[in-house]
DNA sequence: TATATTATGTTAAATGTTTGACAAAATGGT
DNA sequence: ACCATTTTGTCAAACATTTAACATAATATA
């Protein structure tokens, strides 16, 4: 019986990529969930914790090899294959995530930017022309995607996202300010800015 | 006594906001809480109980009032209040967060663009010229600053952000991928994007 | 006006998450 | 080769969050 790995755990996986990513880069060899701990300002309790629900990779009286660790922790945010990228508005905030994903290095790299406005089609942004959306069943047939990033106001988001999901796009990263409706097969990560924002204007009036 | 309110709360405060908005924009006087639940996918009881954190908006019989509660709502995230932001680091990211901020009507300005890259000084984003760093503390003189962008490259962004907390600044909007290390009187909102593209990723992969 | 219905606020139960404790295993020093 | 130390993996307790249940109050209907 698989049991679900809860998404409070996955939330925090990526931390650790990071932090062991920046051990490695130190030649850091080895680390207990302690040291790891105080350098996360996390318990060791949870690091253990959390590592556990994928298997052992550490080792009593030693703790966990740098390495070792920072290359699973990939495998298992799937880092370990290229993902293709397109994105679905090519605005100021779609320049800047195409720009994003690319600098990301290794797993992540950006294939196609589509939008609808004429002025901007045929620029070109991190080495990838504009083109208008009514080439995307075209473009799909010759490239593989696995992400489609909505970077494009709210109003177009829905009747996009549908599209999308209608050409067979099964991962979207949503930055449009809507929660989107798709089948259940399609996974969405939404970045809602406005709500950080307003998160962090609640937060500013507490203290 | 005071009981702190979770973050789990807060967190889901501007999502009620956004939701209760488009009601209120197509003129919906009053909804109950079971109505709500069902356009936004949680439970009934859960939406009731995050509301009484803040005390009681609504009324048996009758639900609750879609322009007072939203205008509640507004007071508890401190939208009622004009926030002036900042935002040091002028790049792709910092443009698509300058535009970002000030069309997010009402509540948050960008009124200061800064950077250290002498070809970016004195060009125009979103209004607002971009400034040299180095006039920071001359600007924070004449500017009440509410809230400072992060959007630079993490290797500055440790040093850059000890910088903003030693000339006043409390509250940091970051969207550089380190985790800061500040004063506990400073509120750190992060937007970690490559942690947000390796959920995805991983969720991925688990369908 | 009386009654059935609706729907909140709140209590308690159920569920989920985090932390603490410790046996067992490996390491490192002598 | 032995023993003290380190440190994991895991179990159980503590804590937090979410859901269900329901008494109470207001509304709507007849």
């Amino acid at each position: 019986m698989e049991r679900e790995i809860s998404q409070a755990v996955i939330r925090r996986m990526p931390r650790y990529y990071r932090y062991l990513g920046e051990l490695l880069e130190s030649n850091v060899e080895r680390i207990s969930s302690n040291e790891l701990s105080k350098l996360m300002h996390v318990t060791a309790s949870q690091i253990r914790q959390d590592l556990n629900n994928f298997g052992g990779f550490g080792q009593q009286g030693y703790g966990y090899n740098v390495k070792f660790l920072h290359d699973e922790i990939g495998k298992i945010l799937g880092l370990n294959q290229m993902h293709n990228v397109i994105l679905i508005g090519a605005g100021n905030l779609g320049q800047a995530i195409a720009n994003y994903v690319n600098f990301e290095k290794l797993s992540f790299r950006m294939i196609g930017l589509f939008d609808v406005n004429p002025d901007k089609i045929g620029n070109v942004f991190s080495g990838a022309e504009v083109r208008h959306m009514d080439e995307l069943p075209e473009f799909l047939k010759d490239h593989h995607v696995d992400i489609a990033a909505l970077t494009l106001p709210k109003d177009n988001a829905e009747a996009v996202a549908a599209e999308l999901v209608n050409l067979g796009i099964t991962a979207i990263w949503n930055f449009a300010h809507v929660d989107l409706e798709v089948p259940e097969n399609v996974v969405v990560q939404n970045v809602h800015l406005s709500d950080s924002l307003m998160q962090l204007s609640y937060n500013i009036t507490q203290i």
